[in-house]
DNA sequence: GCGACAG
DNA sequence: ATCTTGTCGC
């Protein structure tokens, strides 16, 4: 799918946070979304090195999984070097110019993706989801498996798969703490764009009928981590791929 | 000032 | 994120 970033990927704090705050209006909390989508993509990136620094090796991965069976039915790696540090809430910064190099040679075009981080549940509202979202123009919402910021209280939240509570941060309720299977760590979901936060939790319970996570997370974990070694075996064969 | 801090 | 041994429970 074709994907245009009409800037150049910020390589300070400064050009990063300001380009944050010009991108924030764009994305769109409204749904419904993607209410029967068939084709949800699941995004990962891995990291050779101790993983918070600037000239790692990075490995991204993107999976496209039709809901109908949650098959895998395309495949999608890029690595690249990491050009900026890990920084709580610049994390996109570090991940994205891998993901999109990913997600230029996929040949289906997914309804919805689901990234690995938040996406309105961030310090400027303006996680990773919403970035990823407003740069493709599809939906996208994120599930992640801590939290960054809001609160939320534990009375509110049932021990059954399918219970939720909100996630409230300076009073606004940026996400939904929801339990994926009975009696495990609840994630973390929150719109990324065109999407609502109703319809983004649906989906991720649907993609996880047997496991905490969605399977467009557990694939897209594996494949890049595969990837990850892939490239680090053979330091000049082809990097990127895509199958499927 | 201090602690916390997605992946 | 990544590096890691052992351990508890189904």
């Amino acid at each position: 799918m074709r994907v245009d970033v009409p800037y150049d990927w910020p390589t300070d704090e400064a050009s990063a946070l300001a380009l944050q705050d010009r991108l924030r209006p764009l994305a769109d909390h409204r749904g419904p979304g993607p209410g029967h989508p068939r084709l949800v993509a699941g995004l990962d990136v891995a990291y050779a090195g101790d993983g918070r620094g600037t000239g790692d090796l990075v490995a991204a991965a993107v999976v496209v999984i039709d809901t109908a069976t949650l098959e895998v039915v395309e495949r999608a790696t890029a690595t690249a070097t990491s050009t900026f540090p890990y920084v709580p809430g610049l994390f996109a910064y570090r991940e994205l110019p891998a993901l999109v190099e990913a997600l230029r040679l996929l040949r289906n075009t997914p309804e919805l993706l689901l990234c690995d981080g938040h996406g309105l549940a961030h310090p400027r509202r303006f996680g990773l989801a919403c970035h990823l979202g407003v740069l493709t123009g599809l939906p996208a919402a994120g599930v992640a498996k801590t939290p960054f910021v809001g609160a939320y209280d534990p009375a509110d939240l049932a021990g059954t798969r399918g219970s939720y509570a909100d996630l409230v941060d300076a009073g606004e309720t940026v996400g939904r703490v929801l339990r994926t299977q009975d009696g495990v760590k609840p994630v973390f979901v929150s719109t990324g764009h065109l999407v609502d936060l109703p319809t983004a939790c649906a989906q991720v319970l649907a993609l996880a009928p047997a496991y905490r996570l969605p399977e467009t997370t557990r694939q897209a974990d594996r494949l890049s981590r595969d990837a990850l070694a892939e490239a680090a075996a053979r330091p000049d064969a082809p990097a990127d791929t895509v199958e499927g």
